[in-house]
DNA sequence: ACCGCTATTAGCCATCTGGCTAGGGAGAAA
DNA sequence: TTTCTCCCTAGCCAGATGGCTAATAGCGGT
């Protein structure tokens, strides 16, 4: 926690983001003797990958969309070549399940881009330090999120319904997936419904796109063109 | 598109993005004697309407997602109280959807924050000058989003029927409120699950999302907590 | 031990859904 | 003109949906 000493070796960084911008802002921005050094960046997962052995960053700023492999994806292939690399996921969406997703994936860190440069000084020294810091906004806008539904965040089985119903399967085929009873399958939607305030399994699925228990899976594949 | 010459003024900026160090990056890298002077910076509408008057800036780069007023509405209202202003919007999506609302909205030009800095340089020229740049990965991207589904893009009536579905109603519902008989609101429907290649209306709106036809409404609010 | 929450199963039933086939009219493109 | 697409309407039908009530069981907190 203390300021950087001008003792402190810097810590080395690797910059992954699509948007050559914010790649060029953060590398400007850590790179003005606080304490860090930007020792590679790249525009896209794959490339991040093969840099990294070449590199060895201490830390690694990790993207969480980007076209091509995704940060979450890239941080999972990254994690079989190198398992103890230090990963702080940064992030437009402020989404809880993005950062579930992103800390299941193995991240030691989570910020979103909206947090003030401090914070994100803070949040890297934290992961360089071996700990695992989680932007403050994050878990603010998650919880109002879904306390404001004036109900209940779905139980971990609803959550799996919603996912299910997403992709257009009935109770049935939940319920044969789930390895449960179509009864049962029924039961959970029934609490989905309710919960989310929902009249139908189609409110409801757009309802939890609003909420951000969904995410919009962008199949765009940036094809040849 | 010619170079910048040493002998043309500054384009005086105003930059409003409520990322922090995005907005860091944008200062540096506008800022580096490429004829460009920023001159203003927000985090949040609001205040980029404040600002506005005072400054009187060239051109302003916009970000669409931002906290409290987003940038469409920020445009909106700053078109109110300076009707000629030159807006360039700034976005992450490249989303179709997202680029209409914001033209429509008034905007001079669009940009996804995925461009390189000679686009990004292009595009505020272009603006300045009077042109209405639109970002060419939008384009690119926004074509075989559509085309990709195997289909063609929904039409208008279809589309105001995916939006209707969204809410749960029923087809009973829909065509009531479209004036129209139950048989032609299944009729559409029945066009919207086959372009879209969904099984049932939930994966229908589900796909709707993912392919950025329908918009997360993000109810957050951001309360008071 | 009791209570509350979650997950499980079950039956009944009015309504809704989506697929099928089969029309007609209007405007745009070839 | 012909052809095409979009928009509108219609009936039939098997299957799915969502509301209702009711019961059992495990787990964690008081």
């Amino acid at each position: 926690m203390g300021p950087p000493k001008a003792s402190t070796p810097p810590i080395r960084l690797m910059l992954v983001d699509d948007h050559a911008v914010m790649r060029a802002g953060l590398a400007n921005l850590l790179g003005s003797g606080l304490g860090f050094e930007v020792v590679a960046q790249s525009d896209d997962g794959e490339t991040a990958i093969r840099l990294w052995p070449k590199f060895k960053p201490d830390v690694c700023l990790l993207d969480m969309t980007m076209h091509g492999i995704d940060g979450v994806e890239t941080l999972s292939r990254l994690r079989k070549v190198a398992p103890a690399a230090r990963v702080l996921m940064l992030t437009s969406s402020d989404s809880a399940e993005d950062m579930a997703r992103a800390m299941k994936a193995g991240a030691n860190g989570y910020v979103t881009k909206n947090v003030q440069h401090k914070e994100l000084f803070d949040a890297i020294r934290e992961v360089h330090a071996g700990g695992r810091p989680v932007s403050s906004s994050t878990i603010i806008e998650s919880r109002p999120t879904t306390a404001e539904t004036g109900g209940s965040p779905l139980t971990p089985r609803e959550i799996e319904v919603v996912a299910l119903m997403r992709e257009g399967f009935t109770n049935q085929e939940i319920g044969r997936l789930l390895g449960i009873s179509t009864h049962t399958a029924k039961a959970h939607v029934a609490g989905v419904l309710e919960k989310l305030n929902a009249s139908d399994r189609t409110q409801a699925v757009a309802r939890a796109f609003d909420l951000g228990l969904l995410k919009a899976a962008h199949l765009q594949g940036r094809p040849k063109i």
